[in-house]
DNA sequence: CACAACTGTGAACGGTGTGTGAACGACCGA
DNA sequence: TCGGTCGTTCACACACCGTTCACAGTTGTG
């Protein structure tokens, strides 16, 4: 398990009697310079960042961090309660945060739920919609638990629709996205891809790819959206 | 913004309190039939499930919240501080907690991020324009939440109008915008797709389209009001 | 009030777009 | 070489939708 990153140097006694007991490594840096040099070889396990004493150089250490090369997850803020207005329009420098002094429990807690966000972000490896599943490392599709025996192209079109769901996308657009920029070839090929898609799905998924007449087809969702 | 469904019912009354203070739309609900009763047909802006009380009911709430086929987010869950050890093995089930009784502004705080979480990843394209709305990704038109169903010219048609509400437009501007520059065809063709509109929209907002006298249509705002 | 110009309305026609079955050809392993 | 799979193309049928027309209703003007 990579280690924390802990901002301040030194770090708070209480954060830091919290992190041991708990078994989570970690290292405290005083700002972006030590960040960097410090970093492990296989990248900072996450940021836990006290804002409570010097709140400017907690939020510049963020910014720095979420701007690196490296997706740095989960960033933990914590704050004291009169901070918490500070919060507001920033939300894109933190992931998750606490009060300052904080229960151990509950930051163990959020703790834990940051990883789990974090790590199943990071690898989307499987699209899911509404019963429909794309596993992207074996290539398998599936319907509801019934595997779905998808050829090559069957699999790319459908994957590009429902990780769009709801777009409506042209056939032109499909056939430079899916087949490739420099495709040339009938548009009526779409069609008769989508059919096939549709026999495959079943009678009763076939509707999960929706025409849209003069304009192309869509995934999923025929609801109303926004 | 569409309402946060809360529960339990009756909600707790700080809870009201809060959600009212801040002007946040809310419905209560005690199980998931009236759940899936009482959703607006925009859906859920989100959940609000105090798990204090009743903790197996609100669990299973979630649980039904998270299967269905449009994702409810962000679900929030108020827990005591008892009951932290219980949101252990159960990531999938919230977005972000609050320990209860909780703290105003903490909570609005969280409510803000996970509202943002949740609605960066997709922002739709729009025009939106005194009740109309219209999802330029997935060719969906509606109006106060209720969908409509439009041809293709009759999509476009109203697209052009609302995307430059207030000005009039005569026949030939718009059958040389929509239809294309090249177009022979009568004016009157324009007439019959904004009766078809007019109709579609419905008695009440068939005023949104203007008959300017002589000269063409217009979308919205009689022009006479600054 | 009368007339003309313009617009709303209903219905019918014809064309376009899509679904569908089938066939062709490329590619690949046996 | 043969059989099979897969992607592509073609032909046809049909539902839908854009267009047109005739007529009724409305508005503006003298």
């Amino acid at each position: 398990m990579q280690p924390f990153l802990v901002f301040p140097n030194p770090a708070p006694p209480e954060l830091i009697q919290m992190l041991d007991l708990t078994g989570w490594s970690w290292r405290a840096v005083g700002d972006e310079v030590t960040a960097r040099r410090d970093e492990p070889d296989d990248g900072w396990g996450g940021a836990i960042i006290v804002a409570d004493k010097s709140p400017e150089a907690a939020f510049a250490l963020c910014r720095a961090l979420r701007k690196n090369d490296r997706p740095l997850e989960p960033l933990m803020l914590l704050v004291s309660g009169a901070q918490l207005a500070e919060l507001d329009l920033r939300d894109d420098l933190y992931d998750d945060f606490c009060l300052w002094p904080f229960q151990p429990r509950e930051f163990e807690a959020r703790l834990k739920h940051a990883l789990w966000r974090a790590g199943r972000s990071a690898r989307a490896e499987l699209i899911e919609h509404s019963g429909l599943v794309l596993n992207l490392e074996t290539y398998q599709a599936g319907i509801n638990g019934h595997p779905l025996d998808l050829t090559y192209m069957e699999y790319e079109l459908l994957k590009f629709l429902a990780s769009h769901p709801g777009k409506v996308f042209s056939r032109e657009t499909l056939l430079s996205r899916v087949w490739g920029y420099d495709y040339f070839g009938g548009a009526r090929t779409v069609d008769v891809h989508i059919r096939r898609l549709r026999a495959k799905l079943g009678e009763e998924h076939a509707n999960l790819i929706q025409t849209v007449r003069s304009v192309g087809y869509s995934f999923g969702q025929s609801r109303w959206s926004l």
